[in-house]
DNA sequence: AAGATTCTGAGGTGCGTACCTCAAGTTGGT
DNA sequence: ACCAACTTGAGGTACGCACCTCAGAATCTT
């Protein structure tokens, strides 16, 4: 009944602990037969390694960051309140996680904050920052130097670099398909509305939008993407504008996270029939307006499972452990006002 | 930056570590005002303890059983997957999970089975069995000899059990909404198949559908349920006549976990109009229907997190800690095609 | 045979647990 | 008032398991 432990593995294979800890821990100094015998006893006699244990003798803590852009939606916050809740469950694993904000549009800023970061102080960074040359290569370095990274919700990953996040082809396929089907027989145009257009998540959801629509709704036509970049003056003029030029407007899709700002414009500025919208990311202000009726579906990814998933990962990949690859793929949830 | 241990505590409360660890632990044995003064100190210095070390000290290991039907559908099956797989995590946690398949049918055996399980020997269970006063009854013996309970899937909770898994109400009403849109303005009948109606989950499922339907889409029209009671015969049986005696089914509601064997038969049997088909359950055959479109939605809750889930809570609720709730919240999900 | 490589064995570490021991305080009988 | 018999409070310490270091022994190079 008993499981073994190391004692009973050295014993099994015939050599001292110090040895078995060797093979354990992949250090040097051990011959080749004799690291296979290790192995083959590990198997014959079902050791598995008591996390407990290892983790009290190495007396190890993981510090882990999230690094994340200064100014945010609502999103954004509840993110980083996700970070600070998984850190109350985090304390009695002896881990720790951190939220450090940083301007994003500035790559030269994000490349610098992170070639500062100390391996002996930080073990893994969870990176939501726009993709350019300087992160990457600071990210790699980064690597190198022995701290782990993976990228998160949106951004490039490089070598064996993890992402964390939704597919947001996919993610956009799925809006794009309620879309048809929600208009069902209507024809018409669609409004896509972004913060900007720069971002891979951005474009990579129009893609997958556009595609399901061309494909399978011909009667519906979407019209360039709308960029707010976060102005609330400059969204007003840029809807009023679309909103004059188009009377058949009959669907707006946001892909933004930060759907606030634009959805309260188009309120005020009313086209004639209400048209389906969909928007991403549930924040206070878009489960207010999926109850509301003001929008009709949401697409989300759930921050909390974001923020375990990512420490899950860069915790695995300190102890040189797999994870549990079914656990660490984020949904792509659509939410009605039924299942909120 | 050395977090405290319960030395630093002992001395900080000016006591020694055998009474702070009777504190820690709720023995006996300590003066009320002891235990105030090393409850403040824990407060003053921040003290956290290291769930490794406890848990190493106390060599302690967690045993939880998964208690499933014997018959069961590809769901299960799944289910049944999900908890070998995350035992091969667990394991390195000192904790196990297996699957004891019984007899759904008879109260009394489930009743028989959960009586004479050993408290020495397994530390919690995980049910998934119909509700009954005898299960019921036995479930509360249970946890009264120390044994920790969660509600699985479906079936009642009492006292403070927790529930495992969706709101089927709402995940009725998620159906509901999904159809009465997909439907657009379509009008016509809307078949409603279960495996059985006995069941609870069936019943708010299906109470969920009728509320939204009745109140969004008058033009909709939700027929009896049908029951297949898992026979093929009695199955087609009931699907031949009621396709023959309503000629504008537009929608059809596959309510149980089983879609497989009424799709095959619907699908055989050809109504004239494509219907609109909503489903329950993620499973290798409702996948390929969906990609196939013969599926048009499927309303599931992921297997794996159930497990995990659900031995989460025994866990914290075996070492007395709180859970994450948002994290135990298990969503309902929508999948198309495109979010697979 | 000198030197390098591989391996052993012992012992300490981390942190909380649990059992055993001892001291102080309480009650009771006479 | 005094001592035995308890009850209660608190200290001491071996233990669980893997990690890690280090001196020294065994084996292999060339």
């Amino acid at each position: 009944m008993m499981r073994p432990t190391t004692k009973d593995l050295a014993k099994a294979a015939g050599v001292s602990l110090a040895t078995v800890d060797r093979v354990l821990n992949d250090r040097p100094g051990v011959r080749e037969d004799t690291v296979k015998i290790v192995h083959e006893m590990i198997e014959k006699i079902g050791f598995i390694r008591n996390l407990s244990a290892a983790n009290l003798a190495r007396s190890r803590s993981y510090r882990f960051l999230f690094l994340v852009p200064r100014t945010g939606d609502q999103f954004l916050a509840e993110l980083i309140a996700r970070v600070a809740e998984a850190n109350t469950t985090l304390a009695s694993d002896m881990s720790f996680a951190e939220v450090a904000q940083i301007h994003e549009s500035d790559p030269h800023q994000i490349a610098d904050y992170l070639s500062a970061l100390d391996p002996q102080a930080v073990d893994g960074v969870a990176i939501m920052a726009p993709e350019s040359p300087q992160a990457r290569d600071a990210k790699a370095q980064l690597r190198r130097r022995g701290i782990e990274t993976v990228t998160l919700i949106s951004g490039q990953t490089s070598g064996d670099e993890v992402f964390v996040g939704i597919d947001n082809h996919a993610a956009g396929a799925t809006a794009g398909r309620l879309m048809g089907r929600f208009l069902a027989d209507r024809r018409g145009k669609l409004m896509v509305i972004a913060e900007t257009m720069r971002a891979r998540d951005s474009l990579e959801r129009r893609l997958g939008f556009d595609e399901i629509i061309n494909a399978d709704y011909p009667q519906l036509n979407v019209l360039p993407s709308l960029e707010t970049h976060g102005d609330p003056d400059r969204t007003e003029r840029v809807l009023a504008q679309t909103l004059a030029s188009h009377s058949d407007i009959c669907g707006i899709y946001l892909l933004g996270s930060e759907a606030r700002l634009p959805l309260q414009k188009v309120a005020h500025l009313r086209p004639e029939a209400k048209p389906i919208i969909i928007a991403h990311e549930r924040t206070p202000f878009t489960e207010a307006g999926l109850r509301s009726g003001q929008i009709d579906a949401l697409i989300t990814q759930d921050p909390g499972h974001l923020v375990r998933s990512a420490v899950r990962i860069m915790r695995a990949r300190c102890d040189r452990r797999e994870v549990l690859a079914s656990q660490e793929k984020i949904r792509i949830e659509i939410l009605l006002s039924e299942n909120l």
